[in-house]
DNA sequence: TGAAGTTCTAAGCTCTGCTTATGCCGGTAC
DNA sequence: GTACCGGCATAAGCAGAGCTTAGAACTTCA
């Protein structure tokens, strides 16, 4: 499902945030290295194609009327998305000669790295990241040899040669579509519940799925996997659709879940928690800016976020909340 | 700050998700009103700008590479974010005949209403709203009126001719500027400390300042005010500029938090809570929409959410309702 | 009163991006 | 084995969006 139109464009979005911030269009556009009609012009579309003034146009400047201010905070989230974005993007490119490279798992490469490296860029503007992408065994192989610096694998264990940290938590959760028979219990499912039930899953020897197996074995029960999908993308669409119930990093469904595409459904007494961590030679000292990623990630900006860029669900004592008391 | 260059064209992501839903590039390109040739000229100029492929292409369709893969995930939360604000700017543009009226205090207007009605098209798609924003006063006046069918304040005292119902939850919380001496405390500030130290707020009146002037006074102090600024997003420019510290919806600097250009400044024993409460009047029946936007906003889809599209500082058990208004 | 700042308007040009029409390739059915 | 069908790429031509430079009106401040 695409976007709804109209979809305004973001670099006026970005605009519009420069004037609220710069107090000028003229000074707005100069920052954004374009002339200032040009920037007064793409202002003015944006309100016509809003329907309403978003700037009190004063000869001593602009200033944002309150709708402007609306405009300018439900933006937001989408230009900080973009650059974080970009940030991803600009380690996918081969490059001449990076100062950081890292190799993560998909999980963590999708859901936590775009966001440290934004984090990390604030602190240290001149790192230039490339990012290798592959299974576990993939990243623990590539670190063994030196070809990156810094690694993160999530729920494996790692081999003792290599060095590790804990950096973030990432939990399972079971989801289902808004129309499924579980999405409306009062009460949370049980384990047998679970095992009884076909599960969209990965392909064996996923992470995930070795976390769920592992739960399920601690109360002497085993998944059954109705139907198996190669990507976390493919498994949303799925579940989405109707196809069942998964088992899913929460990092992976947050929007989802937001929105209510997907639902998550409570199980009781299985711990589906599972741990980030990163990576690293024993034998090779850090470079500086793996050291400093690292630093960034192990001290957390804020307490409620748990050293993720995303929100990671807090780590709980031993069994999770039940549901919504209503 | 503009989003770093080159900013991909988030009409070629949006693409580039439906090509990994749909499995075809030319059936996303229906689905996007657009002849197959423009999607594939879009994709193709999104890979080159990239520096990698996206999709394998076989005559039977395309299928995402990892680094696809990757694209698409990071793209999720700038595609949700659009979806979001479009929703928002929907309401903005004067309806011929909304089927629903909403008014909102700014706080609220810009954090949590678009999150809401985006969940609400999930369910009622047809539903057309507008929403009318100004302070606390305004938006009880506008009630009182009948000029609007549902309305929202953050932390007032409802007036008994009015119903009322808590919603969401929106704390707040001290912030600096990374480099600011207060983001490398180890221990929590006092109250006292914070008190001696000016703020940045906003003009007397607004609620948020009432909350931390409640908040001191129970502790027998009063705040400093060292800058007066007219909209939230001044205020986190200044204090990101390094002009002090400032007490702020916890939802309004969430994404300031997450990427570290603000610091939060734990505060040891200081109530910051705040409420935010859906009203009505009590001797109209709520139309419709208005219903199930508040079913929607009441039954929350994940209980780590607590009931807002933006997560909220975590529930507190205690006493608040200390908020006058503003 | 003059200087410097802000904004909008106007004209011309460049260049992106779309469409339609067509070719190539591989799988699939008969 | 052959013919068809679906999927993607290429080519040519057109239309429109958006940028730049140049200039004018207006306010504030010294």
């Amino acid at each position: 499902m695409p976007v709804p139109e109209p979809v305004p464009d973001v670099t006026s979005l970005d605009l519009l945030r420069s004037v609220a911030d710069l107090g000028s269009i003229s000074r707005a556009a100069a920052v954004h290295r374009m002339s200032q009609p040009a920037a007064s012009m793409r202002l003015r579309s944006l309100e016509r194609q809003v329907g309403t003034a978003l700037l009190h146009r004063r000869n001593t400047g602009a200033r944002l009327t309150p709708a402007g201010e609306a405009v300018v905070e439900w933006s937001a989230p989408v230009l900080d998305g973009l650059t974080s974005l970009v940030t991803g993007l600009g380690t996918l490119r081969e490059q001449d000669r990076p100062t950081l490279r890292l190799a993560a798992s998909m999980t963590v490469a999708e859901y936590f790295v775009p966001a440290w490296l934004t984090r990390l860029r604030t602190t240290a503007p001149d790192v230039v990241a490339s990012l290798q992408m592959g299974n576990s065994e993939h990243v623990l192989a590539v670190m063994r040899t030196g070809q990156a610096d810094l690694g993160f694998v999530e729920g494996a264990d790692v081999p003792h040669d290599l060095e590790s940290s804990v950096v973030a938590h990432d939990d399972l959760v079971i989801v289902a579509a808004p129309g499924h028979p579980w999405s409306h219990r009062r009460r949370p499912v049980t384990p047998e519940q679970l095992s009884r039930t076909p599960l969209v899953a990965r392909e064996p020897g996923s992470g995930t799925r070795a976390v769920v197996e592992h739960a399920l074995a601690r109360h002497g029960l085993a998944p059954v996997v109705g139907l198996e999908l190669g990507s976390t993308t493919a498994i949303k669409a799925a579940v989405a659709a109707g196809a069942g119930v998964a088992a899913i990093g929460g990092s992976t469904v947050r929007g989802e879940l937001e929105d209510g595409r997907l639902v998550e459904v409570v199980v009781s007494g299985l711990d589906l928690g599972r741990e980030v961590r990163a990576v690293w030679r024993r034998e090779v000292p850090l470079v500086a800016p793996a050291r400093r990623l690292l630093a960034e990630v192990a001290a957390p900006v804020s307490d409620r976020r748990a050293g993720a860029g995303v929100p990671t669900p807090r780590r709980r004592p031993a069994d999770r909340r039940h549901a919504p008391t209503g």
